[in-house]
RNA sequence: GGCGCCAUCGUCUAACGGUUAGGACAGAGCCCUCUCAAGGCUUAAAUAGGGGUUCGAUUCCCCUUGGCGCUACCA
């Protein structure tokens, strides 16, 4: 039985590349009928917020992505506690009464890595528990083989067999000196008592594996598979960061700039993972179907902005094919929005929606285009574009716009081929090109110069609506 | 500095060691057309460099270069 987890520390808004973990791990346990486990890694006391936390459900939620358990590994300090001091008990683990390290931000270490403090790892039990009897502070550190040649091995499903002299490990922390875990000691910890088969989590993690690896060792606990992603940068190749990138790195930006939850989705499952068959617009159902860690690429994928173009051009593109070719029922609902959110009125006939919905969306990239470029649907204060003025002002076009409608409202019937024709002959009888007079409807009806076929339009704006706006054009 | 990972068009990517190195986005152009989009067609655009191995390397090995990650109680 698959049981995958995604485990953020709640100390920002939920970053594209951790909703990008999520989803490779949500695919994988739906993929394999497997369980999905939200598990918050709040062990930093000092940096976690409230507002990160909810940031972290707001996107996921947004998201469409669901999980089945849930955790906060602030809940579970005593069996950390636990795991630390069975792995003391083992021999495995020390205390190390050296004060913190202080000055760091020198990461250039002249000949080779620190390793371990030789006397706290020399030092004898009977010392080791008087001092810490005294109350001297202490971290636990973790006692790495130091036999010569033994290597820390294991294979992940990504990036393969992966070696390391245990040598090149440094004796990691497990128990801090205030007694709170570490990320390395808590996460497998966790890991091993929620019974976690495939640890899926970014490429940055890839080095620090060899560590877990040791801990799972020394905790007796069965070895889960680990599969690494890898990371999502910058243009600038840098790895995504808010201070440098902005918004960006932020789900809430899509939301907020009108994708609809599963293209982005789609969109973020394209960064680092192909079905190799050359699809690219593709529903739930076939990513999950589709997804295997096969698929999943091992260099680092560029998301594609710029400050002119904040959001990469791909993500837009596959948001307008969603857009165009989903169910529209399913948009019935976020247009709604779109327009409550830009204050206008929702409409009440359904049907209308839906039909006028179908009508134009097959011309827009984001749900914004709806209440924007779409306003003249759902309002009748609309603003005309420069261009649709150009149309407007072409050679006789508002007088005939005038003259259609004049002859519509005598009319009994208003159906696409009923105005065609009025519009046809009206057109013929002063020796005017049909263009004009549909270009320039178009444009009094919509205030746009582009839009869905003139007919359609008529019809979708309704007769009454249609009738003022051509009179009065 | 040490260790690890990575390297195909501008971007995302495909290619059992044998292909004119394919697709998509973005760009340019044409067609279609009541406009725009869509669609169709065309065009420009890549295997980081150097050595091997091989009849044959995008593909396997080594080196160089570059990028990224980790590196003493952040995750």
């Amino acid at each position: 039985m698959v049981r995958v987890r995604f485990a953020p520390s709640p100390t920002g808004y939920l970053h594209i590349g951790s909703a990008r973990t999520f989803i490779f791990n949500w695919l994988y346990a739906r993929k394999t009928g497997g369980t999905m486990i939200l598990r918050l890694d709040d062990t930093d006391v000092e940096r976690n917020t409230d507002a990160s936390v909810q940031s972290i459900y707001d996107g996921l939620n947004w998201l469409g992505l669901n999980w089945d358990e849930f955790y906060r590994q602030s809940d579970r300090l005593d069996l950390h506690q636990k795991s630390a001091w069975a792995i003391y008990e083992k021999g495995m683990a020390y205390r190390d009464f050296t004060p913190a390290h202080q000055g760091d931000e020198e990461r250039g270490h002249e000949g080779g890595p620190w390793l371990f403090n030789a006397d706290a790892r020399a030092m004898s039990q009977e010392e080791s528990d008087r001092r810490a009897a005294a109350g001297e502070p202490f971290v636990l550190r973790f006692k790495v083989p130091r036999n010569a040649g033994h290597k820390v091995k294991f294979a992940d499903q990504v990036y393969g067999l992966q070696e390391k002299e245990a040598d090149d490990i440094e004796d990691f922390a497990l128990l801090r000196s205030n007694g709170m875990p570490t990320y390395h000691l808590a996460s497998c910890a966790d890991d091993a008592d929620l019974r976690i088969t495939n640890i899926v989590r970014g490429q940055d993690h890839l080095s620090n594996t060899f560590k877990h690896v040791l801990i799972f060792e020394a905790l007796g606990d069965a070895m889960p598979q680990f599969a690494h992603l890898p990371l999502l940068v910058a243009p600038d190749g840098a790895k995504l960061s808010k201070r440098k990138h902005g918004p960006v790195v932020s789900v809430t930006t899509y939301r907020d700039a009108g994708f609809l939850p599963h293209s982005y989705v789609n969109f973020l499952c394209l960064l680092g993972w192909s079905p190799k068959d050359n699809r690219e617009q593709m529903s739930r159902e076939e990513l999950v179907a589709a997804f295997s860690f096969e698929g999943v690429n091992r260099s680092n994928a560029t998301v594609n902005f710029s400050d002119a173009d904040p959001i990469d051009p791909k993500a837009l593109w596959l948001n307008s094919q969603h857009l165009r070719t989903c169910p529209v029922a399913e948009l019935a609902e976020p247009v709604r929005a779109a327009l409550t959110a830009a204050g206008l009125g929702v409409p009440y006939d359904e049907a209308w929606f839906l039909a006028t919905i179908d009508l134009i969306r097959a011309r827009y990239t984001t749900l914004h285009d709806f209440p924007a470029k779409g306003r003249a649907y759902f309002a009748d204060d609309f603003e005309m574009t420069p261009e649709a003025l150009v149309k407007l002002d072409a050679p006789q076009a508002r007088e005939l716009c005038r003259e259609l409608g004049a002859r519509l409202e005598a009319e009994t019937e208003f159906t696409e081929a009923s105005v065609e024709a009025s519009l046809r002959k009206l057109c013929e009888e002063r020796g005017v090109k049909a263009g004009v007079l549909i270009n320039g409807s178009r444009a009094a009806l919509s205030g746009q110069a582009v839009g869905p076929s003139a007919f359609h339009l008529f019809v979708a704006v309704g007769r009454e609506r249609a009738i003022v706006r051509l009179k009065s054009a």
